[in-house]
DNA sequence: TCCGTACTGGGTACACTGTACGAGAAGGCG
DNA sequence: CGCCTTCTCGTACAGTGTACCCAGTACGGA
């Protein structure tokens, strides 16, 4: 299994594709594919199998052309992923947001979700410093504009969204990894837990993590049962929320 | 580029390996190599030169044997990343907690930020439902102790654990792949914000990402300034701490 | 009209990856 | 000693991204 990085490739090469600005040649025969069908074609496969069966030769593949026929059109692999990037980061609805910071900042951290669940092959992406597409420039200014005007300077202003951001990705992965181990094991938390009590006991002392068998027994017990998966969402959205408001506490806004 | 998936393998291999269960054999030649000589030296490797470069040709060739030999000891690489994991998870200093929740948290994303900055490779690494090695679960027993008996439910304890852990991870992430894209482009986000400009004028209307460009010009100046760079975690940090206090408000504790 | 030339398509090849298989060597036990 | 377990590792296979190069296409200028 593997994950790939965001901005690996060339960036000039990578904004020029993002932002549609190579002048298309007038000689020779025309293209049979364009940068978006390619992407389209990719992103696809990584929805419906993962990002490791996104490979050249598979979108190419899908396409009917030849593997190096897509280099016509992308310099590389990680150019690609940029693309496929920023054109899900199209996706997001980025409405009118209404209310106040907290309210709108609650909006934006479930339409990020929301995009995660749709394409979670997105939580395998290192997204550090992406090249500046159009959507992504979007995304940015879209989700800023939660917290402007409450009184925090602009670096804060970047670390609140970063910080909201990364508790949604962080929340995500988790989520969406917990499914994918029962699903592929057909295990729950619980019964891994249970199968793995004799285990521990013969393991010297089994009274050495009296916490962590108590706790985990519990979380395991608690994601078993038809309990809303929401809810540990909601329980780490409303912490990172609550902090953001206790930093506001006494400022003008 | 790749990353790879902490529990790909087989768990009951996994266990085996990670608590030393298998009892050595008295037939036989015996063996020139132990599972910690391999692991030692896979760490080595993914610490000096990254996850990628750490193959197990790469390994093997470190240790002087052939590829396939180290298949004797490892059932394969995901296993050998489950025992990479918990090896690093054992470098931790999990000194006595003192003081209240606070300070006791406060420790523990230190410590672990530490870790994540002493082996960058660990951040690659999907660690959802790791297997349960000794040293994650003495890991996880230290984190849940510094929020123990301050009024929160088992399910609570996890996710405030959850959340900082979860905070750490992606702020330490943030911070090395930003310091990576300078030392490899030799560009700081200032500079890179500054060489954009006329791009981002040409594409359409300038002020399209009024936000985005005044608030991404700033912090890149405040990255690029000699600033201590911890300012960031500590920021981030004291959000989420917020959070959880505004949680223990009102409880017994 | 016709050719030169810019361009596209894609086959082949190379250096990698993880690892299945199986042959040969080594060494404790009856 | 001989057996049988165990260890080492060469070879092989199905993948990967992509460099290189040749053949075919179609427009611009003569």
């Amino acid at each position: 299994m593997t994950t790939e990085y965001s901005g690996a490739g060339d960036p000039a090469k990578s904004l020029e594709l993002l932002w549609g600005l190579q002048t298309p040649p007038t000689r020779g025969p025309k293209p049979a594919l364009t940068v978006s069908r390619i992407v389209a074609s990719a992103i696809a496969i990584a929805d419906a199998e993962g990002l490791p069966a996104m490979s050249m030769r598979r979108v190419a593949d899908e396409l009917g052309v030849g593997a190096m026929t897509l280099y016509r059109y992308v310099p590389g692999k990680s150019e690609l992923l940029d693309v496929m990037l920023d054109t899900v980061y199209g996706e997001l609805p980025r409405r009118q947001l209404d209310g106040d910071w907290r309210a709108k900042l609650d909006i934006v951290a479930r339409e990020n979700r929301e995009l995660y669940l749709r394409h979670p092959w997105l939580l395998q992406v290192a997204t550090s410093r992406p090249p500046l597409g159009p959507h992504l420039m979007a995304k940015y200014e879209y989700e800023l504009s939660a917290v402007e005007g409450i009184g925090l300077t602009d670096v804060e202003m970047d670390a609140v969204v970063a910080l909201v951001n990364g508790y949604v990705h962080g929340a995500v992965r988790s989520a969406i990894e917990a499914k994918h181990v029962i699903q592929s094991s057909g295990i729950t938390d619980e019964q891994w837990w249970r199968a793995h009590e004799p285990l521990l006991q013969k393991i010297g002392d089994a009274a050495r993590f009296p916490l962590a068998s108590r706790v985990g027994t519990a979380v395991g017990i608690e994601f078993n049962a038809a309990y809303d998966s929401d809810h540990g969402f909601e329980f780490g959205l409303a912490r990172v929320l609550d902090g953001v408001a206790a930093l506001l506490v006494g400022r003008p806004g």
